[in-house]
RNA sequence: GCACCAGUAGCUUAGUUGGAUAGAGUGUUCGGCUACGAACCGGAAGGUCGGGGGUUCGAAUCCCUCCUGGUGCACCA
């Protein structure tokens, strides 16, 4: 497509002894389309010319006027204050658009990215925990890049760093040994190895001999221990039965599922490099890196004071071994920010391993808010967690109740129920900044009216909805541009025209908040257009043309809401 | 105590590489289904952008300071 904004900018490169670069930078789109397509602020200018910017805005303005009237994108540049605002032809921007719509088969791909390696460390869910709301975020914001980064040619390895190691097993071993036969572990898992973890929890913080024999645990099974590693195997191999039913839900997709275990032969290499630079140092009977220097007054602990490794230990050699089997440019890990000050850690270490700068320098938290109980923190050991499959399943029976009153003869209820109420719980996930914490609440999560992910479904239905009655789509040539340059059917237009540019910027800030609330304007802008205007209608020409539009509104949504991880149906 | 993050309308929030009159949703309220799906659309009311100072032609945005809330701070992950 054009790029409206570099031919403003290279005209006024001519004008003035700007960069085009640079100029790219400055130029801005008017929050009011009064103020044109476009503007250049000469503001920023004034200092350096000594001149009030309003002159400049008039000077530069008698300079572009002859390369404005030659360009077909441009109609005319305007001056308002120390503004230059230009106004792009609109049948131009309309052929671009639909031309780019029509020529695409998935709206948005393309090769930017360039192939560069692209690792994703998200979900992670723990082992023998239950799989609660607040595993949720990072599912779905690791989720949703993954597939953008994807669209845009990244080629993108997501990793599902199961928390599948540490003392917390060493502690089920040891609930399991003195009351395994209380429990039937078999039938339901997950509940009841909670049981066990949290009563063994209890124990430990009333005996500290137990806690040791948890810890001793753990060291055994790092050590190969047969009874460990096969409890080990049975949890993890149970835990991992239910987990994949949340996935499957929501579709979620992993291209390695190696957890903290799969580094338990790989540590030994991460210490002895440590070792071999001079900074692991010996501290209350644990080896420790110190970063004081680097800022951080906590150091990174590398191995226990009983010789068993660190959650940091295994990142490390995590980190190590990523460089040499995905080569990545970028390494993402999506977890709250509670693990700031972790990855900090980590990060400022890993410069130690002798790895090439690109690693370190791809090296990325994608950190995120808490999901909190009005109540406060959920915790496994209270016992006050609201289980992911549980939230799910209300939402898809919330669903199902208002397609019975609002379509209750819709075919595959089912199915488009799931549709329907999955996807509000991801959107109100996906929908605001990362680092917003949220509060948990049924009605705001289950809500499907207002700015959620079944306005936007419910928008693309009436796409469909009116291209099903039209009973065709006509050819991308035949459409007159002049007959969407209203307001309205511009405003898709633009939205349209600007979806790429959104999906840069969602890599850029690994914000898929950004998508979101794209998406919103989107489902907005179709839907004033929808009601203002007829789109099957006498004037063959406008039909077409109205219905063209339809059809690309219905693509871009549904390409967009795909990559938050949301499908579309059809009816609903 | 130290460090990091957040504070925008009753509630949830967008805007934070400084730029034109701070935008939405929700709730409240008024209006719109005998023509394409009302899970929708349009209007109204609602703002000391946490307080105070400063920098600037211009500050929600940058700097200082204070207040409030959250998170983290060595053998959990």
């Amino acid at each position: 497509m054009k790029n409206f904004k570099q031919i403003i900018a290279s005209i006024i490169a001519k004008a003035t002894n700007i960069k085009e670069q640079e100029l790219t930078d400055y130029i801005e789109k008017p929050k009011d389309t009064k103020n044109g397509d476009y503007a250049f602020p000469c503001f920023r200018l004034a200092k350096e010319l000594k001149k009030a910017p309003p002159v400049i805005a008039n000077e530069i303005k008698e300079k572009i006027e002859k390369d404005i009237e030659q360009a077909k994108e441009i109609d005319k540049v305007e001056i308002a204050g120390g503004y230059l605002n230009f106004y792009i032809n609109k049948e131009t921007l309309v052929t671009e658009v639909l031309n780019e719509i029509a020529k695409s088969e998935e709206y948005g791909k393309s090769d930017i990215g360039n192939g560069k390696n692209i690792v994703i460390d998200y979900s992670a869910p723990n082992i023998a925990k239950p799989f609660h709301i607040g595993h949720l975020r990072s599912t779905v914001i690791g989720g949703a890049l993954y597939k953008i980064y994807k669209i845009l040619g990244y080629n993108v390895i997501g990793i599902n760093h199961l928390g599948d190691y540490g003392t917390q097993f060493g502690k089920l071993i040891e609930g399991y040994k003195l009351w395994g036969n209380e429990y039937d572990i078999e039938k339901d898992p997950i509940n009841e190895l909670t049981k066990i973890y949290i009563r063994i929890n209890n124990l430990c913080k009333e005996d500290e001999n137990v806690l040791n024999a948890c810890r001793d645990n753990f060291k055994k099974l790092e050590n190969g221990d047969k009874y460990c590693t096969e409890l080990w195997e049975k949890f993890r191999n149970l835990s991992l039965q239910e987990f994949k039913k949340v996935y499957d839900l929501l579709e979620s997709k992993f291209d390695s599922w190696n957890g903290e275990a799969f580094y338990s032969d790989k540590m030994p290499e991460v210490i002895e490099i440590l070792e071999k630079t001079g900074k692991l140092q010996e501290s209350q009977g644990a080896k420790i890196i110190n970063l004081e220097e680097q800022g951080i007054d906590t150091p990174c602990i590398i191995e226990k004071s009983n010789g068993s490794t660190t959650y940091a230990t295994r990142d490390l050699a995590a980190i190590l071994y990523r460089s040499r089997k995905y080569d990545f440019d970028k390494a993402l890990y999506v977890t709250s920010y509670e693990q700031i000050l972790h990855f900090k850690q980590i990060f400022e270490v890993a410069k130690l391993l002798g790895l090439k700068e690109k690693y370190i320098k791809g090296l990325e938290h994608v950190s995120f808010g808490m999901v909190l109980l009005p109540t406060g923190k959920m915790s496994t050991r209270e016992g006050n967690v609201i289980k992911l499959q549980d939230l799910l399943n209300e939402a898809i029976q919330r669903a199902k109740e208002i397609i019975e009153q609002k379509n209750p003869n819709l075919e595959n209820k089912e199915e488009i129920a799931k549709q329907v109420g999955i996807g509000a719980v991801i959107f109100n996930d996906l929908a605001n900044s990362r680092v917003k914490d949220e509060i948990f609440d049924w009605d705001t999560i289950l809500n499907f009216q207002g700015e959620t992910g079944p306005y936007i479904q419910y928008t693309y239905v009436r796409t469909k909805s009116v291209l099903k009655k039209a009973g065709y789509i006509p050819k991308e040539k035949d459409i007159k541009p002049d007959k969407l340059v209203d307001e309205y059917s511009l405003q898709i237009l633009k939205l349209i025209y600007d979806f790429q540019e959104i999906l840069i910027q969602v890599t850029e800030k690994n914000e898929p908040s950004i998508l979101s609330r794209y998406l919103i304007e989107l489902a907005k802008a179709y839907s004033s257009f929808y009601n203002e205007n007829r789109i099957i209608c006498e004037d063959k020409q406008l039909q077409d043309a109205r219905i063209y539009l339809t059809y690309a509104a219905g693509k871009v949504l549904k390409s967009g809401a795909n990559l938050l991880g949301i499908n579309m149906p059809n009816e609903m």
